[in-house]
DNA sequence: ACTATTTGACCACC
DNA sequence: GGTGGTCAAATAGT
């Protein structure tokens, strides 16, 4: 395991000396985008393994957030009528994961309501608890906290807690997709503002004549036909010069119209008319990129691509 | 009017 | 008794 641990750290460190060598002027925005996902996965991979995450866990990626179990599932089961004795009985797994930028944490493709905030004891940030917007319509526990990192006041540590038993899709989910708050730094969304665009901290300019150009990309990215199981979690953070519009920002959005995704896929052709919310949802979504069937979607998917402009996603296997 | 957020209070757990 | 998680009334936003 130290070995291992090793041997992620050299990865690491060799990424992040690789991506300091790149002039992003002759750079293609791919190569940036990969790298920093290689070091995206070293971080988290190297996290895991130090906090022993792996122990006792099924063979997932090391990518991924894998579910920690607390507890036996079995616990998941109970049905208790006092609220507060849930606490005691809920799914004990969680997840964690670090969503890099102020701007659309958290956003995970799921609908959220925030019930709660707390002042942690060490912490120099309070805590928000949020649950699923369809917990009463339909029976969903899962909730998620949101905190800001101590260490880097741009980061942001999501716990998730219990599994989704709602099944949600942009069509129904994008009305009540959790706004952005100031409270987690996450300025509501104007005209002219630079909104997060997968959530992992590229950002392009929000224009009103541009809402309609967002909706038929975005859903592309949106790994939002979650499955109920699978909710490991991916971290991927753009380097500051791609967040600056060089890679999603302003006339970036060729980039993303170019890669053609066949937006028809999602039923976002019927209805292009989205609430700020919906936008927000639609973009951010990817935060949790293995939320996709595949458990460990990533972006390798890109890797084979190439940034091809002709690629297109396999719908049919992330959003069945 | 409806929905989401805020916030003080309550409760379980340690 | 302290702390964290949740509730629910009050408040704000649309």
């Amino acid at each position: 395991m130290e070995t291992l641990i090793n041997e992620l750290n050299r990865g690491y460190e060799l990424a992040k000396q690789l991506k300091r060598h790149i002039d992003p002027l002759e750079s293609p925005e791919s190569c940036e985008f990969l790298i920093q996902k290689i070091i995206s996965t070293y971080d988290k991979s190297i996290s895991m393994l130090n906090s022993g995450d792996l122990v006792g866990e099924p063979p997932k990626s090391l990518s991924a957030g894998s579910p920690r179990s607390e507890a036996s599932e079995l616990k998941d089961q109970c049905q208790i009528g006092d609220v507060y004795k849930k606490r005691k009985t809920s799914p004990r797994w969680t997840e964690q994961v670090r969503v890099c930028s102020g701007k659309g944490i958290g956003d995970d493709g799921y609908t959220w309501r925030k019930y709660g905030q707390k002042d942690i004891l060490g912490a120099n940030f309070p805590r928000a608890y949020y649950r699923c917007t369809h917990r009463h319509v339909r029976g969903c526990l899962a909730t998620k906290q949101v905190q800001k990192s101590d260490e880097d006041p741009s980061m942001f540590e999501i716990t998730y807690r219990g599994r989704h038993t709602c099944v949600q899709t942009p069509a129904s989910n994008g009305k009540e997709f959790a706004k952005l708050k100031k409270d987690d730094c996450q300025p509501r969304l104007q005209e002219g503002d630079q909104i997060p665009l997968f959530d992992f901290g590229a950002t392009f300019q929000l224009k009103t004549e541009d809402m309609v150009i967002v909706d038929g990309i975005c859903p592309s990215f949106s790994f939002l036909s979650t499955p109920i199981e699978s909710q490991n979690v991916e971290t991927i953070s753009f380097p500051e010069p791609l967040k600056e519009n060089h890679f999603l920002g302003g006339d970036s959005l060729e980039f993303l119209s170019s890669l053609e995704f066949p937006i028809d896929n999602f039923g976002f052709g019927e209805n292009l008319q989205h609430s700020e919310s919906d936008l927000s949802e639609i973009i951010s979504a990817p935060t949790s990129v293995t939320n996709s069937p595949t458990g460990n979607l990533d972006f390798s998917s890109l890797d084979q691509a190439d940034f091809d402009p002709n690629f297109q996603f396999d719908t049919s296997e992330f959003f069945c």
